[in-house]
DNA sequence: GCCAGTCGTTCGATTTGACGAACACCCACT
DNA sequence: AGTGGGTGTTCGTCAAATCGAACGACTGGC
């Protein structure tokens, strides 16, 4: 099993680093959640267990996703060359897709660099409930999207679709490459 | 201002859905989380303001990020083709930004689809502390990343950068296009 | 029929999170 | 000095979330 208790200490560094890129006093967020000052002072002191609707009012606020609240950090400058980085061929010939920036545990956004030649057709079943898919080809043309609705794509052509539904990717010229965003919720 | 409430009816059919995904009864997630099953029968009958500490064992136990069960729907397809879409020439010559996908409010990550010509480099000033900016060339070569170290970057390159510190984008060959994705914190 | 085993719900007791007032502290202004 | 407004903290009280047990409904053996 991953992690087994509550991220309270992370929760309550996030807390306090969100009301102070809101430029916030505590007492101001306090005034304008709606919340006690003291409720707000236990949480980022990593002392206290809230409620949904203390998290809630917390996100609204703050501006935040409240998931956003408990989820981990960030890195910094990366640079993937084209034709490095972690290629999953997919078992598929032809198709080519390489992770670029991959979520943190918990994940809710993965980026990938996809490339692809005619011929056989990529088909992906669901993912995680959910889950969107963001696409936009760069060079080439492609036919994707659901499998009862795809749509042919040409350069500069963007297409979001639900990924928890079965969709495919089929190159229709050579080279075709493109990025996807994997948006999970 | 829009009231926004904590959703207890989605978050609780989120629950049932969930725990019937993982082919649970009531009573196996009861024992399994460590929770009461009266507690988790009101919580999918809506009735209940569940803790971090609830919501975050039923997460575990149901193997699914915790913010499923409380998140948003999932919107639908969505096709931008290349040229459409509202493009915001950024007072700049030779450089064109799309928005492909915006933040749904609250959340935080913006889709564009970049395209520029050479000659003028765009300079960006900070965004908001924490902004992480992931750029994707598709076709031509570009200087890009940070003011003091930027990148050269051919098709199909991938950078990630900070984008709360001053950066640059520069097009090296005519149409160059690429993909940002600007992730605020 | 009857018992043993589930299922999910309901109810009283107890733990605990949220509240609000008081607190000490700091700084600007008179 | 004094004073008013600001910061974030601590503490007692109260409402509420959680618990555990008992409940009726249903199913499968024997």
């Amino acid at each position: 099993m991953a992690e087994n208790r509550p991220p309270f200490d992370r929760m309550a560094a996030a807390i306090r680093r969100e009301r102070e890129r809101a430029g916030m006093s505590l007492s101001e967020l306090a005034k304008r959640s709606g919340l006690a000052k003291s409720t707000l002072s236990q949480l980022e002191a990593g002392t206290g267990n809230p409620s949904l609707e203390t998290l809630w009012a917390l996100g609204v606020t703050l501006g935040v996703p409240f998931s956003r609240l408990v989820d981990p950090p960030r890195p910094a400058v990366r640079l993937i060359r084209a034709g490095e980085g972690p290629a999953a061929h997919s078992g598929q010939a032809n198709y080519t897709a390489t992770l670029l920036a991959s979520s943190p545990p918990g994940a809710r956004r993965d980026l990938y660099r996809i490339e692809a030649q005619p011929g056989e057709s990529r088909r992906s079943e669901p993912h995680m409930p959910g889950t969107v898919e963001h696409l936009v080809i760069g060079a080439g043309r492609a036919l994707a999207g659901p499998v009862d609705e795809p749509v042919e794509l040409g350069p500069g052509d963007y297409l979001a679709y639900p990924g928890d539904a079965a969709h495919v990717f089929t190159a229709l010229d050579p080279d075709t490459s493109g990025v996807i965003v994997m948006e999970h919720v």
